[in-house]
RNA sequence: CGGGGUGUAGCGCAGUUUGGUAGCGCACUUGGUUUGGGACCAAGGGGUCGCAGGUUCAAAUCCUGUCACCCCGACCA
């Protein structure tokens, strides 16, 4: 390892020299996706696309397993529904791309294209719910969105983009509160658990939050350079579009109610987010419960044992595809074995099969873990019972690895030179007390570009201590990051 | 949307200062030899130089406009 690496990637720049051209790299060389020809738009190309898939099947699972059912609504949304909810148009209203004809003809209304749908949604639900037995109501949608971003990256924020947005309605508050709760929990266990990203849970600030919510809880993931990223938010929407939108029901005492309601979504950022806490020099690393490829079989095929090895890795590959393994075999004649190695370790295949002529004899194949480089030779009879564990293994190292580095670069202080000198060289997650004021909170982003990523659960039975900016007495302790 | 940068073959670049037949490396195609960490030889194919105007006998090169992408800031998942 070390300077050897490098020779071999030569198409992707070290993350030291350039971190943004090291992510540009990785998405395009690994064919993860590719430029479109429409600005800040990007094609998801097959093996992007495949883990997204996957991750999808990961948290679609979680959500219907929680009582949830999927449903569809549509692309356009009329202008006026979008501008029922003063807060939420006024957060969406600079970012909306308008249709305004329909063919050669002028529309009437304008119509929006989604940037997020919870408007066209309570304007249904505002028909659906009558009575507290049609609660709650628990729907979720998987569809595209589109938000005008002046500042687009790949995954990070593209104009159009791929996510799960969840929409529920429910008789009262605790309710509501405790969907949302419950959702950001389902989000942190998929990342953590799937996606081998930790995340801090906690709320949104005042400043911070959804444009038309009551509060907002996030999870927040701390990449490889040291800046956050949203990982996932869950909105308690309170009764403010209940209203806006007559979305009532009758009660059980007779008396007519407005519901609760709540929404949340992960997008295809967390792509972005796999590969910025995972990947390295070499290129993509990913988990092995999401990978699209989990192993890659490579025989080495010189030409007086080729006959031989390829018909015994093709028996092996047969019996481990079988065996629910994700697994491919590249048996392509005008690549090397070296090359091949890089090739797949570029686009970050989480375990590498080899068999040759000299594991043909000794009846074994030589498996390497993309996570740490270890060479294992594995008896060919225990491959399908040790494969799983290996990559089991794999994932949860992967989870540690990366929930050192955010143990690492989470600094905690209460004093502001100290914050402003940690925030400009090592970066990382920064705990400090806040007073609450969003003035403080103004002030240290014009200084430190370090905004209040949230208010971390796990810190709330902490003494706050003192206001990292003013000085006055802390309400709580936050995590202050400069963030994607 | 402000400041800076880059657009020449699929990718990376040279050529632009000083206008004169569009080049190099990798990749690609064919044939052959190879194969345990990016193999080698030989012969090939591929570009209206981002786009649109203009200047000129002549434009990748000079001028104007425009678009896209990248970096740094303000807004967001």
């Amino acid at each position: 390892m070390g300077k050897q690496d490098k020779e071999f990637v030569k198409e992707i720049t070290p993350r030291s020299q350039d971190y943004s051209q090291w992510y540009l790299d990785v998405v395009l060389k690994a064919q993860m996706m590719d430029y479109a020809p429409v600005k800040g738009c990007m094609v998801i190309r097959p093996y992007g696309y495949a883990l997204w898939e996957n991750m999808q099947q990961g948290l679609d699972r979680r959500i219907k397993d929680t009582g949830h059912q999927n449903a569809y609504f549509p692309l356009f949304i009329p202008e006026s529904l979008l501008q029922k909810e003063a807060d939420h148009v006024e957060g969406f209203a600079p970012e909306v791309a308008w249709v305004t004809h329909g063919g050669n003809e002028k529309l009437t209304e304008r119509l929006v294209v989604r940037p997020t749908s919870e408007t066209i949604i309570c304007e249904m639900y505002s028909r659906w719910i009558q009575s507290y037995r049609d609660l709650p109501v628990l729907i979720n949608q998987w569809c595209n969105v589109v938000r005008w971003e002046k500042v687009t990256r790949p995954f990070l924020r593209t104009t159009e983009f791929l996510w799960q947005e969840g929409h529920t309605a429910h008789r009262n508050e605790e309710e509501a509160e405790e969907e949302t709760r419950k959702m950001l929990e389902v989000y942190r266990d998929f990342v953590e658990n799937d996606l081998a990203v930790p995340v801090i849970c906690g709320q949104k600030t005042e400043k911070e939050k959804f444009a038309g919510a009551l509060r907002t809880y996030s999870i927040e993931a701390l990449m490889s350079d040291g800046k956050a990223l949203q990982a996932g938010t869950s909105h308690n929407l309170g009764t403010h579009f209940a209203k806006v939108f007559d979305i009532t029901y009758l009660d059980s005492d007779g008396e007519l109610k407005y519901v609760w309601q709540t929404s949340w979504g992960v997008t295809t950022r967390l792509i972005g987010a796999i590969i910025m806490v995972h990947g390295d020099d070499r290129g993509l690393m990913l988990p092995p419960k999401v990978a699209p490829i989990q192993a890659i079989l490579i025989p080495i095929t010189p030409k007086k044992a080729r006959k031989q090895v390829l018909s015994k890795a093709a028996e092996i590959f047969a019996v481990l595809k079988e065996s629910g393994l994700r697994i491919e075999m590249d048996d392509r004649e005008e690549y090397s074995p070296g090359w091949k190695f890089n090739e797949w370790e570029m686009k970050g295949v989480p375990l590498r099969i080899e068999l040759g002529p000299r594991d043909l004899e000794a009846g074994q194949a030589v498996l390497v873990r993309r996570d740490n480089g270890e060479k294992e030779t594995v008896a060919l009879s225990e491959l399908t019972q040790y494969i799983p564990v290996l990559l089991e293994k794999i994932q949860t190292n992967m989870y540690q690895k990366a929930k050192q580095f955010m143990e690492e670069n989470t600094h905690r202080t209460d004093d502001y030179q100290e914050f402003k000198q940690i925030m400009e060289e090592k970066r990382g997650f920064l705990v400090a007390g806040w007073c609450g004021c969003v003035e403080c909170e103004n002030a240290v982003k014009e200084e430190t570009k370090a905004t209040i990523r949230n208010i971390p659960f796990h810190l709330q039975q902490e003494d706050p201590g003192r206001c990292i900016y003013c000085g006055q007495d802390g309400k709580h302790l936050v995590i202050f990051a400069r963030a994607y």
